[in-house]
DNA sequence: TATTCCGATAGTGAC
DNA sequence: GTCACTATCGGAATGAG
């Protein structure tokens, strides 16, 4: 089996990785990605097979599927809260405020099957160790999910290469001042 | 002083550097080089002021100048094979068959100061590190001397780009059958 | 096409 | 645009009372 399909067995049989996956039910499996960019980063694994097989940006077009997963989405945000909490705390003791979350489809993934990122803003995980790490969450080449549908003309529902081309710029902190 | 003249010292007071030094009269020094890319690696160093300033296709348009190294390429060939012989012996016990010496200038040296490289053609030196290393001695970049003059229409003489192509070709041995 | 140090870049192989 | 490994490539400094 290729590396491509390495996420697999986290759906076909959530039960038997207990220490990976978070959640999961009939229609995801939730787990901690093995290799994490954020200090916490999770995948969210649609388990129905024909959804699983397609790209982000095919599987949602399809309003029913996008609508059974922002629930999901919402459970993914709350179990990263969570796990983020229960390893650092703000300096300024205010707990109303939330870490940023970041949920979003790579355009071009490397793994088969669709995923959907959630993961803290900090991109400080211990396996943040590229450029092309750093730069698939901070540009355009990761899209949001509320970013779903894209609006026909939007060049990452084809254009592979410029997409890729995004992975290649220099590095750039958003609100850096 | 920058590094492209680390070799004024030897030519200006080869007396005072004995353990570089193998041998010096008025006309040439020569040394151990520093980085050795062959198991004995030896410079001869002009050390008229106006022939150390030429490049080594300048100065060997003139017979005068060339005439006058050949003698000291001998010696220097002679002092390379008894350095040699003092560390290495053939395996077939053959003393007659001699150690292969390559007498050769850079097409485009790195140091300013003129210099002819003999070196045994093993190519294993401590100092051989890159393809850059060894194509500076296997390609056309190296100039050998028998090959001086060079014909007025050899790409060596004004061809700096094409010369310093020749240091990125693919690894080839000679005579590896 | 000096050296060393260091870091970015690029290709490979993975059952 | 998996990871891990390796090779390659690229810049910068090199000095000194
Ligand atoms: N065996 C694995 N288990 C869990 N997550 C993985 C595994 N292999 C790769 N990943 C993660 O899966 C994600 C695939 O990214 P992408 O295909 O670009 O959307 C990356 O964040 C990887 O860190
Ligand atoms: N300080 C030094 N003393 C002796 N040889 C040196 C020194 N620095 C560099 N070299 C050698 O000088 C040669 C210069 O090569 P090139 O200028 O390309 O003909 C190389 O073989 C170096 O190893």
């Amino acid at each position: 089996m290729s590396f491509k399909y390495a996420l697999v067995p986290y759906i076909r049989a959530p039960e038997k990785h207990p220490s990976v996956v978070l959640y999961y039910d009939e229609n995801v499996s939730i787990i901690k990605d093995a290799f994490p960019k954020g200090k916490v980063h999770l995948l969210i694994l649609p388990r129905n097979e024909e959804t699983s097989k397609k790209r982000s940006q095919e599987a949602f077009k399809d309003e029913k599927t996008r609508k059974l997963l922002e629930g999901y989405v919402n459970q993914g945000v709350e179990l990263a809260h969570k796990a983020f909490n229960k390893t650092w705390k703000r300096i300024d003791g205010d707990e109303q405020k939330k870490m940023k979350i970041i949920v979003c489809c790579h355009s071009v993934p490397s793994l088969n099957n669709l995923h959907i990122h959630v993961l803290t803003t900090d991109m400080c995980g211990k396996n943040m160790k590229n450029k092309k790490h750093y730069n698939s969450f901070t540009t355009e080449f990761a899209i949001k999910f509320d970013e779903f549908p894209l609006k026909e003309d939007d060049y990452r529902l084809q254009d592979k290469g410029r997409c890729e081309s995004l992975l290649k710029q220099d590095l750039f902190q958003e609100n850096a001042s």
